[in-house]
DNA sequence: TGCTTATATAAGCGTTTGGTTATATACTAT
DNA sequence: ATAGTATATAACCAAACGCTTATATAAGCA
């Protein structure tokens, strides 16, 4: 059970375009900063501010490989359902990883 | 399907917790006005320029019923099932309408 | 018609938001 | 150690937000 407050935290994180781009990236893969960076074609301070917003509401999750740090939907979160019956209803991001994929731009390690 | 730029426009309208108690109270009957105003303790201006913003984003709807005018949930809206799942997520305001409805405090029209 | 009730809108104001630029921190590799 | 890369944070600023008070609009009724 979630109170007034909080839920509205977490909808406030949720509900801005390119955070709601982020997520649409991530229930597709999970990815660095520098690519998302990259595939949002926006400035790095500005997508890790995004992303601290979403990390504060716990609805992603960040693990350190080596110099990146990638970033992953948290299945846990309790609203983790939500957020793919909501992804699913925007234009997929499927297409835009294929070609960055193609393109030889995803970070590699290890 | 729902654009990135809608969907913000739609979180945002519902992302904030008047609004959310508002949407909540909604699931269960429709309201006019100035029951919001006793049921949420707040101003009636206030409730008014939040019920507009549900209204522009057309989460509810507005009827008009002698001297006042209805709200309610619209059931035909793209993300109404969403809001439901999210509400049941959310304390119940059946129990505030109850002691509203016991008090005699409801709007008697035909 | 004028009075009352219900609702909407406007203006003003402090707070939050999301971008920018500049800087700090953390890890890698030489 | 030092340099380079990846990421986070801080300070600043314009725009959006949510409240208040004041006023406008609309319907019901004497």
């Amino acid at each position: 059970m979630l109170t007034y407050s909080n839920a509205e935290q977490i909808l406030k994180a949720i509900g801005e375009e390119t955070r709601l781009k982020i997520i649409s990236y991530l229930t597709i893969d999970s990815f660095c900063v520098c690519e998302l960076v990259e595939l949002l074609q926006m400035s790095q301070p500005s997508i890790s501010q995004h992303l601290r917003r979403l990390r504060q509401v716990e609805i992603i999750l960040e693990e350190r490989r080596g110099k990146w740090i990638f970033y992953s939907l948290n299945k846990e979160h309790e609203l983790y359902t939500l957020v793919l019956h909501l992804t699913s209803m925007l234009p997929s991001k499927n297409e835009n990883i294929q070609s960055f994929v193609v393109e030889g731009r995803r970070v590699l390690c290890d």
